[in-house]
Parts: structure tokens; C-alpha cells; sequence
DNA sequence: TACACGTGGGT
DNA sequence: TACCCAAGTGT
């Protein structure tokens, strides 16, 4: 059991050690993904694309690796480079980024794709400062994107990290206060070497052994260095400060179509919740508890039938949506369109506004079967 | 510092 | 079921 002491140069031999064997993990069980350079192409001198780094790391914010996969592939083959996704219409991002969630990112990807093309000749930069200059990038995005893409020597830490840092170290701090400590020590573990295979090393760490429950920590190539093993309650770490309860909040939502089967939809607020998305026309979404909102939030007069309740789960509240239905034929009201048909499958909808139309429609979000138009073309 | 900001999967 | 959680950022 070897306790690590820091010495004046704040990198014990421990800890140095520690750094290595993560290291040397990581060349035998990284995972493979689809963003990533395999250490062995890294160690023969290949670096990464820092516009796949990018918009990895940004699709991966608070967003599990399985979600952003299709997401990531669908992105890259659409555009391959910053400079085409700087030229592509917001609009057609938003569409594409449908249903992975945290909308300011992909309203962020695009000024920052716009930002490195102007401001940097359509290079990322690779100095961090400059990095966190740009929309949607902060600490941990910048320092990702320094060390995977550019070799940089910097400490990488997001939410594996702190786990498996609050761990090996025992930090009992609550989060976010913790963070500093946290910091100070990867910085103490850093190697000398492969800043960017370390990163995704102590995240590969993080997520497949070091995991929240049930750590495999008897696979764990540092349990020998690591305080909350030796103590016997890795579960223990990372503490983290007690959560709001989350409110509950009332809405409706209209869902009008027309003959031809085109539903009426429009375009939320730029900023706020599911900002710049689509959505059949709603009500607000109050507080209230003495009531379901009915028809006075109706877009326009119409016969209105109920087409049952949806639920969903935001981040900060729960949503009980009210779901009405009605079949008319007439003009688009003002700030809105009819989508046709075949189209509605494509549109910038989030999750809890495909689940409304599919309440009252079903099957009209789905993509549909190929053949009818392109057999008239 | 604290809160707003989505979604889907795991237990 | 209810809660937790995921490669965080902006305000």
C-alpha cells in the first residue's frame, strides 16, 4: 500500500507511476470509437483531425457515446470540414441535430464553425485561451481538444475524471467545489509524454472500470494507488451536492393537418429552452396545478379534439402535455408552415414535440418508405 | 455560485 | 417506479 507524497516539484514518484500504468492500460483496452486514432497510429505519428476532436467532444457533452455515434457519422459525411459546416444553413443543422438534446450546442457549432474560418483561417487553433474564445467551448472542451488534437500537455477533466481522480485520491469535497483539488492532482499524474492518450485514457478509465456503481475496481490497473479502494468504498466518491427536486409543469400542444397529410409547425424563440427548433404550436408551460391548458391556447378556432397526454422529462422540470387534434384546410397562420408529409421526419422536432405529433398522429414522424415521389420523378 | 439547458439507458 | 447518470457551457 503506497501512499503518495507529493514532493516540491508536486509529482511524486507515485504519482508518476500512476500516470504511466493508465497509459500503459490504455494501449491494451482502449475502446474504439469512431472520432478516435488508436494509440498505436498516434505513437507512429498520425494526429487526429481537430475538426472530428471538435465536434466529438461537443456532441459528447452530458451525452452518453452510443447516443452521439449515428449523430457523429451522419454529421461527418454531410460535412467533412469546418469550413463546410460554416457554410451549411443553421437551419440544416438543427434538422441533423434533432434529437440529441442541449440545442445550444448545435446553435453554438455553427458560430463556432463560422468563428475558426474567419477568425482562424478555418484552422483550429491550439492554444487553450484561443480555444475557449470560441462559442460552445469551455474548460474541459478547450483542454480535450489541446491535448487529443495538438499534443498539448494539459489536464483533461471531465466528469470520468473526477470520478476516478475523487477516488484514487479520496477527495471528500462535494462537487463543484472539489474541482481545484481535482485539477491540481491530474496535473500531478500528468506523464511527460502523450498528454492526449493519457486524457482519453483516465476517461476510458472512468467509463468502463472506475464506473458511478459497481466499480470493477479487481481490473483496475491503479487500485494499488487508489485511497478509496484500499478504504474499501470507491461508491463513496465523487461527492456531489443534493439535487433540486424538480417541478412539475402543464402545457398543450396543437397538432393540426392538414388534407394532404403536411402538419402545421413553427419556430420557437432563438434562445431558451429547445431554442430554434420546431414544433406544432403550444401553450406555455405553467406552474399551475388547478387545470389542464385547453383550447384558449389554440393557435386559431378549429374543432379541437383531444388526442391524449405526453410526458417528458426535462432536466430541470417535468412536462405534461396536453395533446389536441384537429384536421383543417386553410393558410398557414402567420410565423408558421405546413410541413409536408414526407418532410416532417427531417425537421428540427426535439424528442418531446415528435412524441406530441406522434400522440396525435401516429407514424407521421416517422421516416417514411421510399418509392411514391421518386417513382413520379 | 447556481441555475438553465435534452435525452435515453441503467438499476 | 423513481432516480441516477453521461467526454459541460453560458449566463
Amino acid at each position: 500500500m503506497s501512499m503518495a507524497k507529493l514532493n516540491p516539484k508536486g509529482a511524486s514518484a507515485d504519482a508518476r507511476a500512476t500516470g504511466a500504468q493508465l497509459l500503459a492500460w490504455y494501449d491494451r483496452h482502449h475502446r474504439s470509437l469512431p472520432w478516435r486514432l488508436p494509440p498505436a497510429r498516434i505513437a507512429a505519428g498520425e494526429r487526429p483531425d481537430p475538426y472530428r476532436v471538435w465536434l466529438s467532444e461537443i456532441m459528447l457533452q452530458q451525452t452518453t457515446v452510443q447516443a452521439v455515434k449515428p449523430y457523429f457519422e451522419t454529421f461527418t459525411s454531410r460535412w467533412p470540414s469546418v469550413r463546410a459546416l460554416a457554410g451549411a444553413p443553421g437551419d440544416d443543422i438543427m434538422k441533423v441535430w434533432a434529437g440529441l438534446g442541449y440545442y445550444s450546442r448545435a446553435r453554438n457549432l455553427k458560430k463556432c464553425a463560422e468563428a475558426v474560418v474567419e477568425r482562424f483561417g478555418g484552422e483550429f487553433p491550439a492554444d487553450l485561451d484561443l480555444l475557449k474564445s470560441l462559442p460552445g467551448i469551455g474548460d474541459y472542451t478547450a483542454a480535450a481538444i489541446a491535448a487529443i488534437a495538438f499534443d498539448r500537455p494539459v489536464a483533461v477533466v471531465d466528469g470520468n475524471v473526477e470520478r476516478v481522480a475523487t477516488r484514487l485520491r479520496s477527495i471528500a469535497t462535494p462537487l463543484p467545489a472539489a474541482k481545484p483539488q481535482i485539477r491540481a492532482f491530474v496535473q500531478s499524474i500528468l506523464p511527460a509524454a502523450r498528454p492526449g492518450d493519457f486524457a482519453q485514457a483516465t476517461m476510458d478509465l472512468g467509463a468502463t472500470i472506475c464506473t458511478p456503481r459497481r466499480p470493477a475496481c479487481a481490473l483496475c490497473p491503479v487500485n494499488g494507488d487508489c485511497l478509496a479502494f484500499l478504504g474499501d468504498e470507491p461508491e463513496r466518491f465523487p461527492v456531489k451536492a443534493p439535487k433540486a427536486e424538480k417541478p412539475k409543469r402543464l402545457g398543450a400542444a396543437f397538432v393540426a393537418q392538414r388534407n394532404d397529410g403536411a402538419i402545421l409547425l413553427r419556430k420557437r424563440p432563438e434562445t431558451g429552452l429547445l431554442g430554434g427548433m420546431s414544433e406544432p404550436p403550444t401553450s406555455g408551460w405553467t406552474s399551475r396545478q388547478d387545470g389542464e391548458p385547453g383550447l384558449e391556447a389554440a393557435p386559431f378556432e378549429a374543432e379541437w379534439e383531444p388526442a391524449g397526454m405526453v410526458g417528458h422529462v426535462f432536466t430541470h422540470f417535468e412536462l405534461r402535455l396536453s395533446v389536441y387534434r384537429a384536421n383543417i384546410d386553410r393558410a398557414a397562420p402567420d410565423g408558421c408552415w405546413w410541413s409536408a408529409a414526407a418532410d416532417i421526419h427531417s425537421e428540427a422536432l426535439p424528442t418531446v414535440m415528435k412524441k406530441a405529433i406522434e400522440a396525435a398522429i401516429p407514424g407521421a414522424t416517422l421516416k417514411p418508405v421510399q418509392n411514391r415521389q421518386q417513382r413520379r420523378n
